[in-house]
RNA sequence: UACCCCUUCGCCAAGUGGCAAGGCAGCGGCCUUUGAAGCCGCCAUCCCAGGUUCGAAUCCUGGAGGGGUAGCCA
């Protein structure tokens, strides 16, 4: 069950105030994505807040795509975006496109105009830039700033008549360019760009930008509360000019949270793209980064990101999480729903000498421990078997309760053996074990002769699946920066944890060997496990990963 | 050095003037056919300095530290 009375948080606070002063009567959110790339963690942190936020309230949320650059986007993330939106478990009330609303950005934009607060200004980019001021000193007024009416009309028509090179003029707001804060020094609100546009084809060459048209597009969606980042605070007292002086029926306000790094990855798209281009990672669904369709792809749940997200929480500071809070929120979704059984990743060969030669029985395991309803299933044990590498030593070092010469271990749901002797090869490796069982202590018969430290898991050897293991660590490490990697993350690559993949060749049992991709698992004493949805294979099947046990021994 | 924002346990984070929630991590112990899980216990006086107040993490003043902002990107 999820847990979704999370802790209060300041924008809670907001809305319960709002609803209370009567300044709002209902409360419309809005997760409002450009479709210019996929969605990652920081997303979903996004989408969960707006989602559950309004849910909470009885509200609403729109899933809106803030499509105002044509150059930049695609119909491929509409698609992409909206899958990993309902993975994530959450249906949105309306689906817009900014682009839906620019007749009526245009018009807001001719509102300006007529009321001399805005005007067409004929200077370069470069220009603009240079006259703009610095953080410690004012801006120049454009020598177009006092233009007519009548002829910013005209131009700004023409502007849309595709009369002008890209470039050539912009519509500016008129405000004030010696403002302390840099936004309001007549922000550039219009600007030519002959390009085809996926949503509206070739039917503009004019386009908002974006703090024109983000208050305009939540004040036509009835959006109460508009949540995002922190670097947006400074514009909002230019959101709240727009919707004023363009006469925007409906208010709606601007709240900024603080993004959420998780430390030991890397969430930069442009980051993310090199690290893919140069073959480090195998696409934006690398199991190692945490874009939605690769956190899927590595065993994490929707509800366990969820329940990660309302228990990491929403303020105003920036912040970096262990990924370890992570991990437990994934781990604990997982822990009554995932089948538990065995699977040997790097795999020592066991004789079991005095069981009979020949000879396989089934024995007795349940699927979940935990969860009696998900019943019981049977695995095939013999003479010959696979234990974990790590489970033995010939000089074993203090406190260790696994196989060493002359120690009796219990192996799970079977019975308990005790190493005889030790095979090596020339090189001294140690190569096989043989071992010695008690048919008296078959687990299920209540034995209580005697006990045993160590419970080891184990295969059976002639009917034991091979399978791949792709471990994962994280991708860099903690306190890895990656604004501070290099001009295009060029210095990331040295950055790059050589240990975040490991691919191990091991054995699972038998009984679960036809498993479908997204297929999760706990093997024993290992972690949880995921069926790999790109390379996995019925005659090769392969698992990733997910999340391992905690553990509190180690050698 | 202009403007804005932030500063509570190692990490997130509640708290809005009346004797510092919770989660993660960590540390003990119990239990255990996963050294897992579970259970029990431990783990901060709130960046600093003044001030207001019977009383301040919460209000005021002044510092310090951190972040953001100078795209015809979002």
């Amino acid at each position: 069950m999820e847990n979704k009375s999370a802790a209060s948080n300041f924008i809670k606070t907001i809305m319960m105030d709002d609803l209370k002063e009567g300044r709002v009567t209902n409360v419309m959110t809005r997760f409002p994505p450009e479709p210019n790339g996929y969605l990652h963690i920081g997303h979903a942190r996004a989408i969960t807040i707006n989602f559950e936020l309004a849910d909470e309230f009885g509200g609403k949320t729109n899933l809106r795509f803030d499509d105002t650059n044509p150059l930049k986007e695609d119909v491929e993330f509409v698609k992409s975006i909206q899958e990993d939106i309902k993975w994530l478990g959450f249906e949105w009330d309306g689906l817009y496109f900014a682009s839906d609303y620019f007749e009526e950005m245009y018009n807001r934009a001719l509102v300006l105009i007529k009321k001399g607060l805005a005007y067409v200004d004929d200077q370069s980019a470069d220009a603009i830039r240079e006259t703009r001021g610095t953080l410690t000193q004012p801006g120049k007024e454009s020598p177009f700033r006092s233009r007519t009416i009548e002829e910013n009309l005209d131009l700004f028509t023409r502007m849309r008549a595709g009369e002008f090179k890209d470039g050539e003029r912009v519509l500016r707001a008129k405000i004030d360019m010696a403002s302390p804060n840099i936004n309001m020094r007549d922000p550039v609100i219009f600007r030519i760009s002959h390009t085809h546009h996926h949503n509206t084809g070739d039917k503009w060459c004019i386009y908002p930008m974006y703090a024109f048209a983000h208050p305009l597009e939540d004040s036509i969606e009835g959006v109460t509360h508009s949540l995002c980042s922190l670097e947006f605070e400074d514009q909002r007292p230019f959101y709240d000019w727009v919707i004023r002086e363009t006469e925007m029926p409906h208010v709606s306000r601007q709240y900024e949270f603080g993004k959420l790094k998780i430390a030991g990855t890397i969430m930069g798209k442009r980051y993310i793209k090199r690290l893919v281009e140069t073959g480090v990672l195998d696409g934006w669904n690398d199991p190692r980064v945490f874009t939605i369709s690769g956190m899927r792809r590595r065993g994490f749940t929707p509800e366990g990101i969820k329940s990660f997200i309302r228990e990491a929480g929403v303020s105003k500071s920036n912040g970096t999480v262990d990924p370890r809070m992570l991990e437990h929120f994934i781990r604990e979704d997982l822990k009554l729903k995932a089948p538990r059984t065995m699977g040997v990743l790097k795999p020592l060969k066991v004789v079991i000498t005095n069981y009979p030669e020949g000879q396989v029985e089934m024995l007795d395991a349940e699927v979940n421990a935990e969860v009696p309803e998900m019943g019981m299933r049977k695995i095939p044990f013999s003479r010959e078997i696979y234990i974990e590498q790590d489970d033995f030593m010939e000089n074993p070092v203090p406190k260790y309760h696994r196989l060493f010469p002359g120690n009796e271990v219990r192996l799970k749901h079977a019975y308990f053996i005790k190493c005889e002797e030790v095979v090596k090869d020339e090189a001294g490796n140690v190569v096989e074990l043989r071992c010695t069982y008690d048919p008296e202590t078959k687990s299920g018969t209540g034995f209580t002769g005697r006990k045993v430290k160590g419970t080891i898991h184990w295969v059976e050897a002639t009917s034991a699946v091979p399978v791949e293991f792709r471990l994962y660590d994280q991708l860099v490490a903690d306190k890895t920066d990656e604004e501070e990697e290099g001009e295009g993350g060029d210095d990331l690559l040295s950055a790059i944890n050589p240990k975040s993949l490991e691919i191990v060749q091991g054995f699972i049992d038998p009984g679960i060997k036809d498993v479908q991709p997204e297929d999760k698992f706990q093997f024993f004493r290992h972690g949880y496990f995921c069926v790999d949805s790109q390379t996995s294979t019925p005659d090769k099947p392969v698992f990733n990963l997910t999340v391992s046990l905690k553990s509190s021994f180690s050698v």
